[in-house]
RNA sequence: GUCCCGUUCGUCUAGAGGCCUAGGACACCGGGUUUUCAUCCCGGCAACAGGGGUUCGACUCCCCUACGGGAUGCCA
């Protein structure tokens, strides 16, 4: 069975390029009736923190990457690493070193400067050390020979074992080092394929000398490429907006989110709306791009106008709820509440700003466009006045009623439709963005319409 | 510095030696629909990093250079 894994550390709220690899691993596995698996790397006691342990978990809970089975925690399973450690003491395939890192720091400088590549020289390799209070584990590797696996995207790596040094296993405080933390949880969990970013290809073929010391079988890898900032550069907070809470609370739909991602780096013929089922049926970790890809955020917000549109009204209301909850509007308060959301839901491609353009409809305009106020209102006081007239007898308050009177108006001032519209348009609304103006005015209604004309007519001279 | 990986329109990509006058999508620009905005429709702009090979023929294969990224930690 295929079992894959998502093995963050939490030392940062759940980013992007994060859910993308979870989102890479719990397709391959649900693709091969496997199983997807969370493990928490939290062996930096400095930097992890558990509320962003929580974010990661919250997080892919809401992109709806859901484990298999529940996260494991590196910092309570020390005894596997120890445990690990002492049989590769045993079988005489790592050894204790005392040197300093004053030392190491000399040999790295003296190394690089010759043009060399920085690393251990072994100097310890045959002393056969006694564990002391300043000596690491340090893993012997093969000195010559290379080691190659078949990546999933790359195809054949191979490294060279003479550029591979002895790596540490265990810090002279007696804590394991991630390597042997991976290899170790890895085989403990049954993990069969490692579905991981493009940094740590690298780390592989010294993860694999690990694997083969403690005699467990060889993995399968797929090494994703980065997802990168506009600037092309590894995705940066610095730069970008990162943060995966940060895209839900701005109102970008979780599918949304998984499709920006899945379709980073991997196309299907022209097909560009994917919904996790689309993915699970004709996604490859094969096709993916071998090069590292940026994150588009106005493609983002395409892909969102059409998950958008393409939930039912219900659906879209239930998703809307929280933001027009975070702006303070309750649309309890208008029994037409659903017509008026149903009209009004294309108007951006994010629901907080949908959410925003929803507030004249259901609570008081929080500002006026100042430029359209200038250039519709304020010398539009005979039109005002006038449809002010002519709507206050108006006792059908329809869209079909309402536009005749428009009509009448329209003909009676001898108007272009534009030059009668759009003064009462910012009075209603407060900006020039509205559905027709007959709808507008029978989704707000006969009183606040006319309250909402009355104001306008005090922003005129 | 050294090692590894990568390089098609601004961006995501199609392209596995002749199908390429390099296709699609987003963005952008123009036009149309719309009383405004959004939607929608039509059109346009725009790329094989550079140089050498191999071949009758190269975006596709090989080499070099350039550029970008990653690694080089008693971080993960």
């Amino acid at each position: 069975m295929i079992i894959t894994r998502f093995a963050p550390s939490p030392t940062g709220t759940l980013h992007i390029g994060g859910v993308r690899t979870a989102l890479f691993n719990y397709i391959y596995a649900k693709q091969n009736n496997g199983k997807f698996l969370v493990r928490i790397e939290d062996t930096d006691q400095v930097r992890s923190k558990t509320e962003f342990e929580e974010n990661i978990i919250t997080g892919l809970h809401d992109m709806g990457l859901k484990p298999d089975a529940d996260p494991v925690r590196q910092s309570e399973r020390k005894h596997l690493y120890l445990d690990a450690a002492h049989r590769i003491i045993e079988s005489g395939q790592g050894y204790y070193c005392n040197c300093s890192t004053e030392r190491l720091e000399e040999l790295r400088n003296a190394q690089m400067k010759a043009g060399k590549k920085p690393m251990y020289d072994g100097k310890c390799r045959d002393k056969g050390l006694e564990k002391s209070e300043n000596t690491v584990l340090r893993l012997k590797t093969p000195n010559d020979g290379e080691v190659r696996f078949n990546d999933l995207v790359r195809g054949e790596v191979v490294f060279n074992n003479s550029e591979l040094d002895d790596l540490i296993l265990l810090r002279s405080n007696g804590t394991p080092t991630y390597h042997l933390c991976v290899v170790v949880d890895d085989a403990d969990q049954g993990v069969t394929t490692v579905i991981r970013g493009e940094d740590h290809l690298s780390n592989t073929p010294r993860q694999m000398h690990i694997q083969q010391a403690l005699e467990l079988s060889a993995l399968e890898y797929a090494h994703l490429p980065l997802v990168l900032g506009e600037n092309k550069k590894r995705l940066s907070k610095r730069d970008s907006v990162t943060s995966l809470d940060e895209y839900i609370s701005k109102g970008y739909l979780q599918t949304s989110m998984i499709n920006m991602l899945g379709r980073l780096g991997w196309s299907k013929g022209d097909k560009e709306i994917f919904y996790i089922d689309d993915l699970l049926k004709d996604f490859r970790i094969q096709e993916v791009q071998k090069a590292g890809a940026v994150f588009d955020l106005k493609k983002l917000d395409w892909i969102n106008t059409n998950h958008l549109a393409n939930l039912s009204l219900e659906d879209f209301i239930i998703q809307l709820n929280p933001y027009l909850d975070e702006l303070g509007i309750k649309t309890s308060n208008r029994q037409n509440a659903e017509t008026i959301i149903e009209n009004l839901r294309t108007t951006a491609s994010t629901l907080s700003e949908i959410a925003i353009d929803l507030i004249p409809y259901f609570a008081d305009i929080k500002e006026y466009d100042q430029k359209s106020v200038e250039k519709f209102i304020a010398g539009s006081k005979n039109i005002l006045e006038y449809v002010l007239r002519q709507l206050e007898p108006l006792d059908q308050w329809t869209e079909q009623a309402l536009d005749e009177v428009l009509a009448k108006c329209q003909k009676e001032l001898d108007l272009k439709t534009p030059q009668l519209n759009q003064p009462i348009r910012v009075a209603l609304v407060g900006s020039v963005k509205s559905p027709s103006l007959g709808l507008t005015l029978s989704l707000i209604g006969k009183e606040l319409s006319l309250e909402r004309i009355k104001k306008g007519l005090e922003m005129t001279f």
